[in-house]
RNA sequence: GGAGAAGUACCCAAGUGGCUGAAGGGGCUGGCUUGGAAAGCUAGUAGAUCGUUAACCCGGUGCAGGGGUUCAAAUCCCCUCUUCUCCGCCA
């Protein structure tokens, strides 16, 4: 959530730097209006308010000396109307303004590029050359039908489309790999792990940023109590410290964490559609990190390192991208995705996207820090990028590492929670 | 799933309608005492949030959360959540 007083007091900037994502946020001055009358109205009923306690106070005084209170009570009774229509109005206006601003983005960074779409974005960083093969090479999903470790009929007679069934070596890769990022982020990386729930009330889903505006993307739970299977490991672990001031001394904290996330992938339907690259269930682990506000871009670097990493020990080729104003998600002021070269589709896919939300998720979530003893507090910034993202991690070892009959090498790194060191 | 109990400030805890925005401890901070410390004595100690303000002050809200009754609610009524105990079931 955006700061009101920050859009008071830069309304023309917040404005200006909206409206780069694309669209039109003039209606921030619509809200100023609002809570101009808002403000108006508390002045004038908290007038009220303190009489009526004062009022309230005496007649108590009254009683206790025996003294008359009829006169004193229908005094009250001439402003306690005004203060119900007041406190009404105030109420009602504090929604209308806490839902516009729960609808409006993040603002954009402003020194990120101005840009429609992922067109626009601009990659910053590329760490070799695509794989080349002498022999003509098959998609991940003919490969891992062929191998017998995909399975997407069975999945669909289980559950449907874009569902898989991981079989033999298959399932044991997307362990292993679950397995040794867990590990190499925890051990090497500094992280704490965690495994957090997988079905997420709705206020979680507000405080991170999902709802209101992608209530459509998660599964919803035939329950009365408003839960949603998790749509990112994301959701729970900014959840972990909602309403919580955290220990300076303990910032930055860093989690890693491991979650089968679901999705509806409502507005794609037809996109991707073959192989694993877009499912309902799929596992990440995720990096989240909290930290003091001077720090989160420094942090941002390294979570990008981080997640960089993964890739470079599975030796993959991949690039960095700064996303562009058009391309952000909701909640972020910046990000940078990694793309994996994914040999079937001859171009760079998205495996993961390492994001710096600042003070927006905190301010949501309600996560705050003490600088010292006596100061005031502040909100913490909240960052998550990927760690990978299991599926599309299978996807591009099994593309990039196939060999001319079929089977899939083993990158050095896994092999020894693979047991073997290929797929054949 | 069944039965019961509980949620009060940093922690423990008293409090069944007004003199309680909250007794009493502990802790923390300061003072006295001491060569210094401990002990003892003593003073201070809602944090938060909203409004106002240059700031202080002041005012509103605030006793798990949300509604209600009342001139007045920690206290009475309704709903929800969480924790604990016992029983049942179960990986």
């Amino acid at each position: 959530m955006l700061d009101l007083k920050q859009i008071r007091e830069e309304t023309d900037k917040c404005i200006e730097l909206l409206n780069r994502r694309g669209g039109d946020f003039s209606y921030l001055r619509e809200i100023l209006t609002k809570d101009e009358s808002r403000r108006a109205a508390i002045q004038k009923v908290e007038v009220l308010k303190a009489k009526k306690n004062e009022v309230s106070r005496l007649i108590g005084l009254y009683k206790r000396e025996g003294k008359d209170v009829t006169q004193i009570l229908s005094d009250m009774n001439s402003f306690s109307d005004e203060i119900k229509n007041l406190d009404e109005f105030v109420t009602r206006t504090d929604e209308e303004i806490k839902d516009a601003l729960l609808n409006t983005p993040n603002l954009p960074n402003e020194f990120i590029s101005v840009g429609k779409d992922d067109s626009d974005n601009k990659e910053i960083k590329k760490n070799s050359t695509p794989t080349t093969f002498d022999f003509p090479i098959k998609g991940h999903y003919e490969l891992g039908e062929a191998l017998d470790i995909l399975d997407f009929n069975r999945a669909g007679k289980i559950s449907g489309s874009r569902f898989v069934v991981y079989k033999g070596l298959g399932a044991r890769l997307e362990r292993s790999l679950i397995q040794w990022m867990m590990d190499l982020h925890a051990n090497e990386h500094g992280y704490v792990e965690v495994i957090p729930p997988y079905i997420i009330n709705e206020a979680s889903m507000y405080a991170s940023g999902q709802f209101p505006k992608f209530k459509e993307e998660a599964f919803k739970l035939y329950d009365d109590r408003n839960l949603y299977l998790n749509p990112t490991a994301e959701v729970p672990t900014i959840n972990l410290h909602r309403d919580e001031v955290l220990d300076v001394e303990k910032l930055p904290l860093k989690y890693v964490s491991y979650t089968t996330a679901f999705r509806q992938e409502a507005g794609s339907a037809g996109r991707d559609t073959r192989g694993i690259l877009r499912q309902h269930q799929f596992n990440k682990v995720e990096l989240i990190k909290f930290t003091k506000p001077e720090e989160s871009y420094d942090e941002l670097d390294k979570m990008l390192a981080n997640s960089e990493r993964v890739l470079q020990l599975l030796e993959l080729p991949y690039r960095v991208v700064e996303l562009c104003t058009g391309d952000l998600g909701f909640s972020m002021r910046k990000t940078f995705d990694i793309e994996v070269w994914l040999p079937s589709e001859n171009k760079y896919r998205e495996i993961g996207s390492i994001s710096n939300a600042e003070d927006y998720q905190a301010r949501r979530a309600n996560i705050k820090f003490r600088r010292a003893n006596d100061s005031k507090l502040e909100f913490v910034h909240t960052l998550n990028g990927s760690g990978l993202a299991v599926g599309r991690t299978v996807i591009a070892i099994m593309e990039n590492y196939q060999q001319s009959d079929g089977s899939i090498k083993i990158p050095t790194v896994l092999q020894k929670y693979m047991g073997v060191t290929e797929i054949r």
